[in-house]
RNA sequence: GCGAGGAUGGCCCAGCGGUACGGCGGCAGCCUGCUAAGCUGUUUUUCCUAUGGAAAGCGUGGGUUCAAAUCCCACUCCUCGCGCCA
């Protein structure tokens, strides 16, 4: 949520910041209205409130000294008839209002590119040696703007393939007992996925994270506060009858676990990796990567969460970036890093950056990981703050993938495959104890 | 699932119908040879005609009352027993 008081003082920067997004400028008009109302309403119920406070206390001393006091008390009761019509209408106008802020998303930060359509985000930087199909190798160099270091291939081969020949994968008895993208993973993928969660733990728990596993549900609170409409209808499952929703990533628990807590100055920052199953709908991908474990309803995720103070939070931004750069590096895998657009931020981010990994079978750059700095934003939602000289504050949150398994997968297979062989990357090794899988 | 206790400001804790006691910690100031001890003030959110005034706030939501932390009802969570259980 964002500061209403700022909004109030100057909402110029709001404005800009919604309309870079596309969002629904009359927001911010509407939030006036409803403020000013509010206000006025206040005004006056404090009024009335401060009235019957005064009333109690003679009428408590009227009554030692034992004197007649029901005419106070019939005014007291007409006060508090009058309150109820005014309190209830309050607290309609101050929902409303509610409703209107939330929609009003995060300031933008100043180096994000103001515009639309996720192949205008900007281009950062790109890292490894990628293998090309010659058709792609247009693609591939247009989305590095020139600088990608590749080899030509003729090579490639698709993960469906690879799974399916060697028995990694049933798509079939997954779809019969769960449905469409579920699946069902066997034998060395099974220690694959294992290996790389744990891989992940020990690179961004050896940087200084704390390591948790949060609780895989969290109640309608907890995932409202920590995340946006947007997302939420599009990833979050609920429990019919219980109040209580499948995390769509630990980003949520690990931000709402400090929900209405005040951290001393002394904790920060408070670095966390989480590890978690995934839960996404996948409600506004009709037909897109149907088939395989690209894109599923489950996955497990390795992540970074930062908490930190306000003039700290852009330098973790790049922390976390490299952080995730180092990992992917690490594992071999070719990628690029994208300065996302204003209008794909989801309402939370402030700036958020993409790493993108080449996948050379689908002849594509696809999203590996995300890393946003959500500035004060979500922390003022949940109500965390941190003890200053100047009085409490918000604290700034930051969340960035480390590893989220079955993309992960699917690059390494895409990456270092041959026809009948998945070569492990070497850092992996000593975690899957193999060096490849084979038919 | 059953029974019993409990939830109060950053933390601990008192109050159990009359408008939040005290302690610890934090911050500011005073004092002192000193960053120790001591003393004083302060410590949440909101509104306003703003060096000040007022309102809200005692797990959540209702109710009774002129007045609710306090009484009543419902719910949530925690602790301890008992039961069940990977």
């Amino acid at each position: 949520m964002i500061d209403i008081k700022k909004l109030r003082e100057n909402p110029e920067p709001y404005r800009k910041s919604l309309k870079g997004r596309g969002g629904d400028q009359d927001l911010i008009d509407k939030f006036f209205a409803l403020d000013e109302q509010w206000r006025r309403n206040i005004r006056i119920i404090n009024e009335l409130r401060s009235r019957r406070n005064s009333l109690s206390i003679e009428i408590s001393q009227m009554i030692k000294r034992k004197e007649n006091v029901e005419t106070l008390k019939e005014e007291v009761k007409n006060i508090n008839e009058e309150l109820k019509v005014l309190e209830e209408s309050q607290g309609n106008v101050e929902n409303e209002r509610e409703r209107t802020v939330s929609r009003i998303p995060n300031l933008l930060n100043e180096t994000v590119p103001v515009c639309f359509g996720d192949e205008n985000s900007k281009f950062v930087k790109f890292s490894g040696k990628a293998r090309v199909r010659e058709e792609n190798l247009e693609e591939f160099m247009k989305y590095t703007e020139n600088a990608g270091k590749y080899e030509i291939t003729d090579k490639t081969y698709s993960h469906i393939d690879l799974t399916d020949r060697m028995g990694l994968v049933d798509l079939d008895r997954a779809g019969k007992i769960s449905g469409a993208r579920f699946y069902i993973s066997r034998n060395q993928l099974v220690k694959l996925e294992l290996a790389l969660i744990n891989y992940a733990i020990d690179f961004i728990g050896q940087r200084g994270f704390s390591i948790v596993e949060p609780p895989p549900m969290i109640n309608g609170n907890a995932i409202w506060k920590a995340t946006d409409e947007g997302s939420f209808n599009e990833a979050v499952y609920k429990i019919e009858g219980e109040d209580l929703y499948l995390i769509s990533t630990s980003e949520h628990p690990i931000a709402s676990m400090l929900m209405d807590e005040i951290i001393e100055l002394k904790e920060l920052p408070l670095k966390v990796s989480g590890f978690s199953p995934c839960f996404r709908k996948e409600a506004g991908a009709h037909g897109k990567d149907t088939k395989g474990i690209f894109r599923v309803h489950y996955f497990k995720k390795v992540e970074q969460f930062i908490f930190c103070k306000p003039e700290d939070s852009w330098d973790y931004l790049e922390e976390l970036l490299k952080n995730t750069e180092d990992l992917m590096e690490s594992l071999g895998l070719p990628y690029r890093v994208i300065n996302v657009c204003s209008g794909e931020l989801g309402s939370l981010a402030a700036k958020k950056y993409d790493i993108e990994g080449w996948f050379p079978h689908q002849g594509k750059f696809r999203e590996l990981a995300s890393i946003s700095n959500d500035t004060d934003y979500q922390a003022r939602s949940l109500n965390i703050k941190y003890r200053s000289s100047e009085g409490n504050q918000f604290v700034h949150t930051l969340n960035g993938t480390a590893v989220a398994t079955t993309r992960a997968m699917v690059a390494i297979m895409e990456n270092f495959s041959t026809e009948n062989r998945i070569n492990i990357p070497e850092t992996l090794i000593p975690y899957t104890g193999f060096d490849s899988i084979t038919v």
